[in-house]
DNA sequence: CAATGCGATTAGATCGATCTAACAGCCGGC
DNA sequence: GCCGGCTGTTAGATCGATCTAATCGCATTG
């Protein structure tokens, strides 16, 4: 409906018999109001067949219910499911996501950003894209919260939602160690990215912990897509250092290693041990099942918007930082603690297919 | 920034010398305000911080920048793919989509348009919820452009941008007989959605061309998930029918297929064909990677968008229908046609791990 | 020279809901 | 009988950009 031809309070008004200020006030639910008169008001409504006008509401209280969700890159389904959670605890909530995928563009993020501050949005839910750091986020003093998730910015006080990354990863290298694996790989992806740097620090706290080794050549830097997993599988039966379980920076390296694996005739958990970190939908339907962290991302998405109201109204600026998920072990299959039971470490031979079958 | 805090153009105007209108034309960018001029208020916008009040534009213009795009179940790799897609489109035509998630669930869908209404939107883009029907998308003569994605509505003449299902499904299953198939499944979803109906007809007219039998024990109704394709995958091996083959209603579907023949020590492409639709970013990745329908989702995003804004300052009226993609076959690992070469069915044997690995 | 045209700018009204401050009416209390 | 307090309602100003119609200056033209 075109928004000039929409009845407006007035005309709401005139119908009941009251005036705009009423209307008003019932609108947005008073308890001022005696229940007949709303209720004739209401009844009014729907006879004028009425539509809210949210422009002009916001326009007058300064006040908007909008809230910005920037994701730095939609495509991968974890920040999808990041995105959906956010979503569903923004609409419970009666907030109203406006979304932006950057694809790790500083420019968008930038532009998105500022089209953000125009829409008068409460506060940003930001995924921060690749190369963002602080002077890209410095922003007038007055402006809306901004939380960031999943990527902390180094020099950057803003409010973080993230997962105990550190933590994860050591549940994982230790999973792979109780299993009997000396020889442990740690599949990984940007170095610059705190969360990487977290998750490879857990994961070295846990070879530590154990007396085995931090030898430089069991990292295996890659893309963090399905491909760059198949890769850095690839990479590491070939190199020297012959690890025989990889700790992956997140379910999608595991995932592609998995595949490479399989592309060789070769299976996660039994010729090799995968750890996945994130658990998206998809880890649980990987065949094998894949053996990851937790990385609860309704939850995450429900804590990110939870702190946002908080600071909407609370104080001016916070540094609060939550760390949900990321510290349960989730164990399935890709490591073969469930299929054997045995605690020794498994070999590179190429098991019989019949020994699956029966 | 406090909305109430902000610079307004009254403030640019009195700090370049000129007035309230002058800014205004100048913030449309309008060829009518001398270029020096311009370059004055521009300077002054910056002096003073000015950010843009779109509450206030939008309520004096009655126009918007919003769309509304409503899924039905983001969760669903195939629903966040086209969301990317239609946020990209619309980002380049300089809309802002306004994110809402259904989950299928006819009241939220119901309270989402209602609010997208108030909030001016120029048009929503929808994959309406599973139930929906006419009724619930009866909106005033005057509502804003309202454009249906994937599904279809009986009795709903909306303009529809959807693919051609029944092509790329008779695709999939000329396929399967091409290779050799004789008793070739359909892995199905719900038989109301206009979607599986269409695929599932596509499917029927590719086996009659061949001459065989159209058997119902052929058509594995199941949910459409990942784990509905395993189960439906389960049933198919116990099934009298013995299919060797199957048409999958979607790529999650055959995903869920191809790890249940996994788990059982079999490998589509070698023990069972198995094709997929929607050509999900996860298909290429599969083990086997999938032989699939390209959905096209970005491209079909793309005309959703772009058929939007042809009705935005369009017609008032249109059921347009675009049909993108959907009618390609990507052919891949899982029917056997890349690793064989050969057009003979095969069978349900168990093939020994050997002869993959060598 | 008055009239016309045109480019550039502007004053003032306007969009529709909300806010502020005030109002009428009514009760009870001293 | 007057005052204070309370409930329910309201008139009128207001948010900030845009729209309309008009204006100004200056050049052109019959």
């Amino acid at each position: 409906m075109s928004l000039r031809a929409r009845a407006t309070v007035l005309d709401i008004a005139r119908q009941a018999g009251v005036s705009r200020a009423t209307v008003s006030l019932v609108l947005r639910g008073s308890d001022r109001i005696k229940p007949e008169t709303a209720d004739k008001v209401r009844q009014a409504m729907k006879e004028v067949g009425y539509v809210y006008n949210r422009a002009a509401a916001n326009l007058r209280s300064a006040r908007t219910n909008f809230v910005g969700m920037v994701m730095s890159d939609l495509k991968n389904p974890f920040f999808s499911e990041l995105a959906v959670g956010i979503e569903d605890s923004l609409y419970r909530l009666g907030l109203t996501p406006i979304l932006a995928n950057t694809n790790d563009d500083l420019a968008r993020q930038r532009q998105v950003l500022q089209s953000m501050l125009e829409y008068g949005v409460l506060g940003v839910i930001l995924s921060p894209a690749r190369a963002t750091d602080a002077g890209h986020l410095a922003l007038p003093p007055t402006a809306p919260p901004v939380i960031l998730a999943m990527r902390k910015i180094d020099g950057c006080d803003l409010p973080y939602v993230g997962q105990d990354n550190a933590s994860g990863a050591r549940k994982a290298a230790e999973h792979l160690v109780a299993l009997g694996h000396t020889r442990i790989a740690f599949f990984g992806g940007d170095p610059a990215i705190t969360t990487q740097q977290e998750r490879y620090r857990g994961y070295c706290e846990a070879l530590r912990a154990a007396g085995l080794p931090l030898l430089p050549d069991l990292l295996f830097e890659t893309d963090v897509t399905r491909d760059g997993g198949g890769e850095a599988m690839e990479r590491a039966m070939a190199s020297a250092a012959k690890p025989t379980a990889a700790v992956c920076y997140n379910d999608l390296i595991a995932i592609g290693a998995t595949r490479a694996l399989a592309m060789r005739g070769l299976k996660a958990g039994e010729d090799f041990a995968i750890v996945g970190f994130d658990n998206l939908s998809e880890a649980k339907d990987n065949f094998p099942p894949l053996t990851t962290i937790d990385a609860e991302t309704m939850a995450m998405g429900d804590r990110a918007a939870q702190i946002l109201i908080g600071l909407i109204d609370g104080p001016a600026r916070s540094t609060a930082t939550a760390v949900t998920g990321g510290s349960r072990l989730v164990v399935r299959d890709s490591c073969g603690a469930r299929l054997t039971g045995r605690s020794g470490a498994v070999s590179n031979r190429v098991s019989s297919r019949a020994s699956l079958t029966g």
